[in-house]
DNA sequence: GCTTGACTTCAAGTTCACTTGAACTTGAAC
DNA sequence: GTTCAAGTTCAAGTGAACTTGAAGTCAAGC
């Protein structure tokens, strides 16, 4: 039970690379916690790495953090994911991505349609108004369907 | 040319799907045009539910509007799409969401290949750690990986 | 001529996931 | 005992894509 057992701010950054800014805004929002030193510094314990761990995969699934959250909360004692916790979630993300997955082969199959036609007509084109996967008009405001990260475009070449 | 020609806001937001303020938007981002009538209303041409339909569209792809204003003015003179530059510009889509899709697919082989170990380790695991994607931690703040859409999951069932 | 609904502008608010800045404290090294 | 990087809090800013609200105008029906 060393001081190698505690680990800072900065080391966790390091090591989860994570913006030490985000991880105090993580603690913030409940997804982590961190005991403090004396002096009112926070200490984290080593399971941290991987609870965030977690965390990035999930942010990599497209869940949002109040998604995360409840799911950190469903395991039992809220404790960090053990090996068998981390399968069963990762089977149920496996089934997210295919659905993902599917929602862009039906969009690039109406836009392999739409090749053809050129029509892009509001009603009966599939393409530019496929009702199958989400109305923009509803829900909160701003937010597209699809990825913003994967969006960004190819950097090089 | 008689007023069937021209179309108010309120016509336009019906038969687009776009809100009303969605339009005021999107003639401030210079993403459409507008006549005016005496009083100061908005006049559209019809043409511009065809550009409203290409915008739509390029939503779904998950282009920004910042990029669908570099698309639409990149059509000579500026115009309205016609087939032919659909069709030249949706085979560029059809290449991007097949990037898409390829990055969800190796998202899916790491996530297949830790519900094996189990390991979630931050420097091992290709999931937790998916270089090859895009780091969190450069590029603008907020925003994840994948769907904002997409992922709002399934709504009912 | 009055009501009513559709419209106008402009500023400010919303959501998400953080980051940034200001102002201050801690603690290890010298 | 001074210095200084690393830490603290809290408020406010960021960007995308809109929406909302306030306050006023227009135009068609009665």
């Amino acid at each position: 039970m060393d001081r190698h057992d505690v680990l800072t701010v900065s080391e966790v950054a390091r090591r989860s690379g994570f913006a030490a800014s985000a991880l105090r805004f993580y603690e913030d929002q409940g997804l982590i916690t961190a005991s403090r030193s004396t002096g009112g510094r926070r200490r984290y314990e080593r399971n941290v790495l991987r609870r965030l761990a977690f965390i990035r995969a999930a942010v990599n699934i497209g869940l949002t953090l109040a998604e995360i959250r409840v799911e950190l909360a469903s395991l039992p004692d809220s404790r960090t994911p053990t090996k068998a916790d981390w399968q069963r979630i990762s089977r149920h993300w496996r089934t997210r991505i295919d659905d993902q997955i599917g929602a862009l082969e039906r969009l690039r199959d109406g836009l392999d349609s739409c090749i053809g036609c050129g029509c892009l007509s509001l009603q009966r084109c599939a393409f530019s108004n496929p009702g199958d996967i989400a109305a923009t008009t509803s829900e909160a405001p701003g937010a597209a369907y699809l990825p913003s990260g994967l969006r960004r475009a190819q950097p090089a070449g």
